[in-house]
DNA sequence: AGCACGATTAACT
DNA sequence: GTTAATCGTGCTC
């Protein structure tokens, strides 16, 4: 069976929270109980205000102030005028860091999210961080949610175990305008392609 | 008050 | 491969 990830989970060093991420399950519940889930694939580290490609690079704003927060809090940001991007708050509180959710594999819920991605439903529902918020309705009413508490409406549960094997390491996206090292430090971890295939559940 | 830009996506050549 | 969409944010004046 699958249990929640509690607040110790993501009180660890952030590159560990983002590997042991993987294979993991996100989970949006509606009003009424409707589940949609997914298994995270891909997902980013984002640490500390030395840290360049970091929203924290700039010090603490409202924009980014839940990066400050207790671990287990949602990081949700607006950005290119129209998306949403979901992140998980990790390490000590005071300390600002956080793990970008990229992309999910859907569990349930797949009608739901093609509702709610519209006309492009049909081409990819959850590759891309702001794919994955558009489908599970994921905006600014969720930053600084606790995804660790009991009456969370968005959570994250052990899924399937992913070996190093199936784990490739990349430089972050989208980071063209940031300085070395940060813009090719290896803190993008992804399920490869080959691997995808093994977890489609029934 | 004004402005340049972004942890992106979809549509197009 | 290129580029428009679209606006909150943080910085400068």
């Amino acid at each position: 069976m699958s249990r929640r990830l509690t607040r110790r989970f993501f009180q660890r060093p952030t590159l560990v929270v983002a590997r042991e991420l993987l294979g993991a399950r996100l989970v949006r519940v509606e009003r009424g109980g409707s589940r949609t889930s997914g298994l995270i694939v891909e997902a980013e580290a984002y640490i500390g205000s030395d840290d360049l490609g970091c929203h924290a690079r700039a010090g603490r704003t409202a924009r980014n102030a839940s990066m400050w927060g207790p671990p287990g809090r949602a990081y949700v940001y607006f950005t290119y005028g129209m998306h949403w991007c979901l992140n998980v708050v990790t390490e000590e509180e005071g300390f600002p860091a956080a793990v970008l959710l990229r992309a999910l594999l859907p569990v349930e819920g797949r009608a739901a999210m093609r509702r709610r991605r519209g006309p492009a439903g049909n081409r990819d529902l959850t590759g891309g961080p702001a794919r994955v918020c558009q489908a599970l309705g994921i905006d600014r009413r969720f930053d600084g949610h606790d995804l660790c508490s009991t009456e969370a409406h968005l959570f994250l549960e052990t899924g399937v175990p992913i070996p190093e094997l199936d784990v490739s390491k990349s430089p972050r996206v989208g980071l063209n305008r940031v300085p070395e090292p940060w813009r090719s430090l290896p803190w993008r971890f992804l399920v490869r392609p080959s691997a995808l295939a093994t977890l489609v559940p029934a």
